[in-house]
DNA sequence: AGCACGCCGACT
DNA sequence: GTCGGCGTGCTC
């Protein structure tokens, strides 16, 4: 082995975006390193060169000093350290690394999933790609009248001054140079900021004496039982006790929408309030994130990029809603907010709260089980204030009925449960369906903005037929999607408009209602129409769905709740009926328990994909894995082919371990898929099985 | 992932 | 001849 002489380097390792379970060694001059102001290394954003590119990388370790270059690869020395002081925390970087580890996610791709939008540069053609220029320059506007300005400089104050505030690259393209920035920068004519920009001076809600002191302890709590209004309203009290002894707090959301609504009502009432998510400019965000790093008594609102931000003084987490399924993240890497936030807590200790209106079965285990501690001590409770009614479906005698109960003009909330116009076309000669080509599914059939058909998973559009292919019969809609609920009434009523667009209208419609229970609109009436789909779909979740989906709609009646079902025998609807949801609860766990499913047994999902996949030779590359690994007792279902068994004209196959441990063993097997040409995804604790 | 290299078949 | 699809190998 050849010895470099390593005397005047630091040799770290980087966590880089790539889809491999490894690190990569870069170097860092001495001579540099001893220019640095902050001295601190880990958790900190470098430049890397990387074949004929480069990335942005995570400082996630230092070598020893005795530390030497082996012949195998060149370590080739970073680029830049762009920022002033670290990203992470080696807390965030040991949660990031556990949540990786947990969810067989590259631990650099799980790193960079965390960094803001706006620090991720890349290199392309020998040019560093930033998202948005580095340094702003605007006017302070204090121009003594001895000075003395050349005609260039009054140009440049004069054009800075009509913009407000304009890139210094930007500055740079019309033709000013540096010098003639810097030197107005340096007599306090223009001031430059890099990353953070003019800061707007928030201004300061006076505050009110606090009703009462509310304080939560450390530790895991669950609350549930009061709708989301409450919760807002209790979550503020906390966090105004905890901003006295500035302390920071988290609120964790499922969707943009969620926080948007969230902070229509804090902002109200709490200061230092900040939002954070994809939907926010890249500026704004990468401003967020690094005002919260030195600010005391802050609030985050947040969805899934921003739990990682190293809040300064965090003391309180909630994570609201937290039986939506979106909290688990479609793409790589693949992790759930909700555990990503449990080993968040493991690291700081501090006091979490898990909340909904009513638990997801899961936390009702939780709880069960004493892992997680309810808030109140009826945490199983809602409000029946709205009559019930319930009618048998069928698409004839519902749509009927329908008109008849709207007629008293009451402000009605219809849920129809599934988007479009209809679920797909189908011709009643041949019974053929018309199905997506790439992806073997039957295409979605839209008419209100223009009449297409559309792939739910590849998201192709294709025009609409009218006639069977293969044998000409005029083909049938079939499914009642939202559209087609909206086209029939509108033969009746004038007064109707979709919830989300916040129109005043007598009858509202919305596809979906789990998401809406932050909409502070009331409704005298509510009708969800023929929710049992979630029922037969093959899902572990099924069931739950199907109760929270109508519990949800009940709650947002005054005084008439009508459901249209064909299910009314059904444990789930017995138990709201008879205003026991306890014994939901208790059912479905009993169901869980004797089918294997979770929270009892742990599911890690495998899905390979490939043009031309051979099922028999997968299953024979499965097997072999097993014996090469020695391991011993797997438990598995499949291979069979994927519930979706063409996807953008790739086949596609799963596998279901069953309490499968070894997470190393999973990491050969990525590896080996790959060196074949086969993709495999990797979803640990799917929240869903098809 | 993303890119270079090399093999092979189709087509000017 | 040569263009391009895709299987393979490699990345500090």
């Amino acid at each position: 082995m050849k010895k470099y002489n390593n005397n005047q380097f630091i040799y770290f390792e980087v966590a880089l975006p790539l889809p491999f379970y490894q690190t990569f060694t870069y170097k860092l001059s001495l001579e540099k390193y001893d220019k640095l102001k902050n001295k601190k290394l880990i958790g900190r954003r470098v430049l890397v060169p990387f074949r004929k590119s480069g990335y942005t990388g995570i400082i996630t370790e230092i070598h020893k000093e005795s530390f030497s270059e082996i012949e195998d690869y060149e370590v080739k020395e970073i680029e830049e350290l762009p920022d002033d002081k670290p990203l992470f925390t080696e807390k965030e970087l040991n949660i990031a690394y556990k949540i990786s580890d947990y969810y067989v996610a590259p631990f650099g791709l799980t790193l960079y999933y965390f960094i803001p939008e706006g620090l991720r540069w890349k290199k392309k053609e020998g040019k560093w790609i930033k998202t948005f220029p580095e340094s702003y320059i605007y006017g302070v506007g204090k121009i003594k009248n001895d000075e003395k300005l050349s005609e260039r400089q009054k140009e440049l104050v004069e054009l800075v001054s009509s913009l407000g505030e304009v890139s210094e690259l930007e500055l740079i393209e019309q033709g000013f140079t540096k010098t003639t920035i810097n030197s107005l920068v340096k007599k306090g004519i223009l001031k430059r900021e890099n990353f953070i920009f003019k800061k707007e001076e928030k201004t300061q809600l006076k505050q009110k004496k606090l009703e009462k002191t509310v304080k939560v302890k450390k530790g895991i709590f669950y609350y549930g039982a009061d709708e989301a209004e409450k919760r807002l309203k209790t979550y503020t009290n906390i966090i105004k006790n905890l901003q006295e002894e500035g302390k920071s707090s988290l609120l964790v959301f499922p969707s943009i929408a969620h926080i948007k609504k969230a902070y229509e009502i804090l902002s109200k009432e709490i200061n230092n309030l900040y939002v954070y998510h994809d939907g926010i400019s890249a500026r704004e965000n990468v401003k967020t994130w690094f005002e919260l790093q030195e600010k005391e008594g802050s609030v985050l609102l947040t969805s899934y990029s921003g739990i990682l931000i190293p809040i300064k003084n965090l003391s309180f987490i909630v994570v609201e809603e937290e039986a939506a399924d979106s909290y688990k993240t479609l793409r790589t890497p693949k992790f759930d907010v909700r555990r990503a936030i449990f080993e968040i807590y493991k690291e700081k200790k501090l006091s979490l709260i898990y909340s909904s209106l009513v638990p997801s079965v899961e936390s009702f285990y939780s709880i069960e089980k004493n892992i997680v501690k309810p808030l109140k001590e009826n945490f199983l409770n809602v409000k029946y204030k709205a009559n019930i009614k319930n009618y048998p479906f069928d698409k004839e005698f519902s749509l009927k009925k329908l008109i008849e109960i709207l007629k008293d003009n009451k402000k009605t909330l219809i849920i129809a449960n599934k988007k479009a116009y209809a679920s797909f076309l189908y011709c009643p000669r041949c019974e053929n369906e018309i199905l997506c080509q790439n992806c073997d599914v039957p295409l979605k059939v839209y008419k209100k903005e223009k009449e297409y058909l559309e792939c739910s998973i590849c998201k192709t559009k294709y025009e609409t037929i009218t006639r069977c292919p293969e044998c000409e019969t005029p083909l049938e809609t079939v499914g009642i999607g939202i559209e087609k609920v909206e086209e029939y009434l509108k033969k009746y009523f004038s007064s109707i408009s979709y919830l989300h667009e916040e129109k005043d209208t007598n009858i509202k419609l919305t596809t979906t209602i789990l998401d809406k229970d932050l909409t502070t609109e009331n409704f005298e009436r509510v009708i969800n129409i023929y929710p049992d789909f979630f029922l037969f779909v093959q899902d572990f979740k099924g069931r739950e769905k199907f109760f929270r989906n109508i519990l949800y709609s009940y709650i947002k009646a005054e005084k008439e709740f009508i459901l249209f079902t064909n299910q009314s025998n059904d444990v789930s609807i017995k138990a709201f009926l008879n205003k026991k949801l306890e014994k939901f609860y208790k059912d479905e766990l009993n169901i869980r328990e004797k089918f294997n499913y979770p929270p009892f047994k742990r599911y890690i999902l495998l899905t390979f994909e490939k043009k031309n996949l051979d099922i028999n030779f997968l299953n024979e590359l499965f097997k072999i894995w097993i014996k090469e690994n020695k391991l011993k007792n797997v438990k598995y279902k499949g291979i069979f082919k994927g519930y979706h068994s063409k996807v953008k004209g790739k086949e596609r196959a799963q596998l279901l371990l069953i309490d499968f441990k070894n997470k190393q063993a999973l990491k050969i097997l990525h590896e080996k898929c790959r060196k074949l040409g086969i993709k495999l995804i990797i979803d640990v604790d799917p929240v869903q099985i098809i």
